[in-house]
DNA sequence: AATGAACGCAACCGCAATCTC
DNA sequence: GGAGATTGCGGTTGCGTTCAT
């Protein structure tokens, strides 16, 4: 049985929103908020838009404290480093960004902040020997568990009690992550397994200081959809994939363990099958080698990892203790 | 000045998750 | 418990603007 669409698109209008347009909707949604039905409410606030088109129009747009312009070196540099560590999940990368929408984000990373990367890539991929050595010192920066076998024996605690089981991949409920700082040993995971809300705040300004990131404080909600749902649905799948079965990437991981098990230590293994396998990543080498027709994601994690990028992941002048707070 | 290419951004689309009845 | 409705999300597209020739 077909589903029925959420809106008869015959009589909707579509393309840019008209001032008109805007105020009504404005109008209403103060007056009436969205009475928890967007696909009623274009009626009733007397528009022909598709209700999608009029949550988007307000949560991208019209919605007030929505910051517009220029994203400056700290915004730049909390994408880079989500990216790094989550991929392109732009709605938890908007919750770190107070004012910022997902949409604004990810148009912002495909046009202007990839490119940036993009030019500096070069460079780095003539470089294997150094790239290795890079690479063992960024890991050893990050002081990251010796081995596989010690993040899949660990466990995440959580604030209220709950925690999740690397060995039963799973988590107890509720599910919230303590907002008290974490070493980078957790990072990794531990980055890709927070509910939005309650393990990562929104980044302040003042909050990135000595090139060390600090997350914390109130939960925002900037996804262009202002949602603050729970991820951890899909996280805990993604948990799944990275260390359980991976369906629908045996070739990549199989690629990644390959390499692993042939070039780099534990603590390697650990950095670059956590990015890797969680997002399906297509791995086209994790040298940047002699052919490299287009840069993956690995590429560009890889990338934000060693160059422009990485002076805020890591204190470079504190080799020793290397912490990152969340 | 004209024109085509590149860029930037708003909006759309489709799928998956979640909710409601 | 299941089906349909709604919401959330990320990828993609379309179009206006800017830049280069």
């Amino acid at each position: 049985m077909g589903r029925a669409p959420c809106c008869d698109k015959a009589n909707m209008k579509k393309g840019p929103w008209s001032p008109e347009e805007d105020a009504k909707l404005r109008e209403y949604l103060e007056k009436h908020g969205t009475g928890g039905n967007w696909i009623a409410l274009p009626q009733k606030a007397g528009l022909k838009r598709c209700g999608k088109s009029c949550r988007l129009r307000w949560l991208n747009y019209l919605r007030p404290n929505i910051k517009h312009g220029e994203f400056s070196d700290n915004e730049d540099r909390i994408i880079c480093s989500l990216y790094a560590n989550i991929g392109s999940r732009w709605s938890i990368i908007a919750a770190q960004l107070p004012g910022r929408t997902d949409n604004d984000i990810k148009n912002y990373w495909n046009t202007k902040l990839k490119k940036k990367l993009m030019g500096v890539i070069n460079p780095i991929s003539q470089r294997k020997p150094q790239q290795a050595a890079l690479f063992s010192s960024l890991l050893q920066a990050t002081s990251l568990p010796s081995s596989p076998s010690s993040l899949l024996s660990s466990s995440f605690t959580c604030s209220n009690n709950s925690y999740y089981s690397a060995q039963t991949r799973s988590f107890t409920e509720p599910i919230s992550f303590s907002s008290s700082p974490l070493s980078t040993s957790s990072f990794a995971t531990a980055s890709m397994l927070q509910p939005r809300e309650t393990f990562l705040g929104p980044v302040q300004n003042d909050q990135v200081k000595d090139n060390l990131l600090v997350f914390g404080g109130d939960a925002s909600c900037s996804s262009s959809d202002g949602s603050c749902s729970n991820q951890m649905s899909h996280v805990k799948e993604e948990y799944h994939d990275q260390y359980g079965g991976c369906t629908n990437n045996n070739n990549e991981q199989m690629g990644v363990q390959n390499y692993l098990y042939n070039g780099v230590g534990d603590d390697q293994k650990l950095m670059i099958s956590s990015g890797a396998a969680a997002h399906g990543g297509v791995l086209n080498g994790l040298w940047p080698g002699d052919n490299l027709p287009d840069y993956g994601l690995e590429e560009i994690k890889q990338l934000i990892s060693t160059s422009s990028c990485n002076s805020f992941l890591f204190d470079e002048n504190k080799t020793g203790e290397k912490v990152m707070y969340y």
